[in-house]
DNA sequence: GTCTATATAGGGATAGAC
DNA sequence: GTCTATCCCTATATAGAC
């Protein structure tokens, strides 16, 4: 808002635009396969222009996949790190989790690409917002586990388990459609189901006894 | 080896050869990011003789594509879609795709990664290779029901819990070892402990009772 | 800041000799 | 079948006028 001069489109409010024209085609299209003139035609301004913003194609890539990891992982860390009680906090999680997913059904499949071709630039940085998530976990289980509510089971392996459950079907999802005789129609009803079914499996599994 | 010349290396050896060669190098940086010299290189031949062999990089692409599917679908249709009693078949499915997983385990992501880039191509060869097994499993799945042994769960909701406890964890790697704080010793031990987790969480889930 | 024009490189594909 | 040399297009990146 204190713009110094007259400038029509600039600094904060396109970088914004041309942020988001650049998450969109990096998506759709993965690191490789974006072109900067199609990221530069859907942001709606000269090729060059991408250029002067952000040095390179490298660059500009980093900070939508950061600004990504930004605005996907503070939620799940939170939500898998509260101190809700652990029923009410699994509820909680699916239930998110799954509307974020199918607010942005591609995300995950680009972000598990694009990790696994570069892996270790991010380690540090997904590793740092992530620290005091297990522990807290832990301890919740072992209470639980303690006063029988539920069955033994590692931190990393509910955390796994919930991730799985909720994600594969996003990414997998073109395999997973014809693997099981499903067409559009069937498979967007398979999805619609998910949040009670991935509760209620998980419920089921952890509860104690032979 | 029926052979009509002299010829050194020449169709069915070298084009084995090369196959080997393209899948080495498309699993390890995607169709975009793969260049045809560098397929040459691994493979120890020219770069015009790929021209030659396979037209374009597209159909040397598909033709890596569909041979992977044919290796990995069909076992993995067999398994599920057998007659075997369906504890038995559990345990031997999750037993024999943990090991195909340890030995490709960066497989599913680029099979997963390309099927999202360019999901049209291959969705009736997919439906094609799979049409029996869902019946058949879900036929043994009510009648486990029936007679009280599991409780009731869909033949798509069982495949798609067993493929995503197996597979994803191989695909999210990158996010769930920082995630959960392991580094890769802790998730060595971590998938060497995922057959038997898998399989002793699926059948806690599955039994019956409230 | 914004454009046009262009430099430069890389990669898929082919020609043509052997 | 196999090689070298090369075509040609595309994509990133920059120069330089406005």
């Amino acid at each position: 808002m204190v713009e110094t001069s007259r400038e029509v489109g600039n600094s904060r409010s396109s970088e914004a635009v041309v942020l988001a024209a650049a998450e969109d085609v990096f998506v759709r299209r993965g690191y490789d396969g974006a072109r900067m003139q199609e990221i530069a035609d859907v942001a709606g301004i000269n090729k060059a222009m991408l250029h002067y913003y952000f040095r390179s194609k490298e660059r500009l890539f980093q900070e939508v996949f950061r600004s990504i990891l930004d605005r996907i992982l503070p939620p799940l860390v939170e939500a898998l790190g509260s101190e809700l009680p652990l029923g009410v906090k699994i509820r909680h999680f699916v239930d998110g989790y799954i509307d974020a997913l199918d607010s942005s059904p591609a995300l995950p499949s680009f972000i598990l690409s694009e990790l696994n071709r570069d892996r270790s630039s991010f380690d540090a940085f997904i590793r740092d917002k992530a620290s005091a998530m297990p522990p807290v976990l832990q301890r919740q289980i072992d209470e639980a586990v303690s006063s029988g509510r539920i069955r033994p089971i590692g931190a990393e392996e509910l955390v796994t388990v919930l991730l799985s459950l909720c994600i594969f079907p996003y990414v997998a999802r073109p395999l997973l459609e014809p693997l099981c005789g499903m067409d559009e129609e069937a498979f967007r009803v398979f999805l619609a189901g998910r949040k009670s079914f991935i509760t209620s499996f998980a419920f089921s599994a952890l509860r104690p006894g032979a």
